[in-house]
DNA sequence: AACTACTCCTGGAGGC
DNA sequence: TGCCTCCAGGAGTAGT
């Protein structure tokens, strides 16, 4: 499921092939696709930039149009280029390599140069957004979001000030609140929890301030590394051998990175969780690990 | 206000 | 091989 790493990833790699490229025909297989605005307008348009904001991919249009996405689960875009190779991105089903167009395929765009692009999406929760950018802009303001985890600075004494108002609220629904933080999902909110040695049950609330100062470091460490390294890979609720990451998303079983017990795999939140259960004791840390906050 | 549960949705995996 | 059931979860919303 796309993260703000696969966002991030998908980003860098449209920009560097499409802009300055004009959409030359449209397909829309999937009219619920587009929440507002009309795709056949999409004709026509050059591509000025491509932004990301926390999971949002934003294409902004020479004209002064935007189109915002959202993968929501299962949105991938593929992008065939005129000598036949593939830049893809997103969630990894369907395969990368196949055939296009796809049973899943929900948007196809021809562009100037005889390169096309699909986006696919198996469960059909990927929406769209085509508007003159000042209503893109407010669009985009409007969400209730917290800093990006990957750009904006993360600063412990305001965000500990908000987990405050999140006493009993499991640690990780309140890293999977875009409220909060924007850009972690399951994945990364499974791996950083781990990386800081935190239960995901744990009451928001009750992390030291230490805690708190060593999951902001962690999240930022994690979604960085995705970034830098390739994003982590998880097909069908089973993560890729020989990945780096995740650690212990999707490793049911397998042994901790750390202390080589098997990983468990629990709900939190309505989510699929993942952990050590001896690097990440439900207890809160030890006494001499500071103040809980209050 | 904080928190939980439900709702969209369908391909793929696993059981028999 | 072919049914059938279950599972995956981002984010909005309704209910407690």
């Amino acid at each position: 499921m796309p993260e703000l790493p696969e966002v991030e990833t998908l980003r860098r790699g449209l920009a560097e092939r499409l802009v300055g490229r004009t959409i030359a025909a449209v397909e829309v297989r999937l009219p619920k696709l587009f929440v507002q605005g009309d795709p056949t307008t999409l004709v026509g348009k050059q591509v000025a930039a491509i932004r990301r904001v926390a999971k949002f991919l934003v294409w902004e249009f020479a004209d002064d149009w935007s189109l915002v996405l959202h993968l929501n689960l299962t949105g991938q875009i593929i992008l065939q280029l005129p000598d036949g190779t593939r830049f893809a991105g997103g969630h990894p089903i369907p395969a990368f390599t196949v055939p296009l167009p796809h049973k899943t395929t929900r948007l196809l765009l021809t562009l100037d140069d005889g390169s096309w692009l699909a986006l696919d999406d198996v469960r059909t929760f990927a929406r769209a957004w085509l508007l003159p950018r000042p209503a893109a802009e407010a669009f985009l303001a409007a969400q209730r979001r917290g800093p990006d985890a990957l750009l904006d600075p993360l600063d412990p004494a305001t965000l500990s000030q908000q987990l405050r108002r999140h006493k009993r609220a499991p640690i990780k629904a309140v890293l999977l609140d875009q409220a909060f933080l924007a850009g972690v999902g399951n994945i990364y909110a499974d791996e950083a929890l781990f990386g800081a040695g935190i239960h995901p049950a744990r009451p928001a609330g009750d992390l030291s301030e230490t805690e708190v100062v060593r999951l902001l470091a962690e999240v930022r460490a994690v979604v960085q590394l995705a970034v830098q390294e390739g994003v982590a890979r998880v097909r069908n609720g089973r993560a890729v051998p020989g990945a780096q990451l995740p650690r212990v998303h999707a490793r049911r079983g397998e042994p901790c990175p750390r202390c080589r017990q098997p990983i468990v795999k629990t709900v939190v939140a309505q989510r699929g969780t993942y952990f050590c259960p001896v690097c990440q004791p439900l207890e809160a840390a030890s006494p001499n690990s500071t103040t809980a906050i209050r």
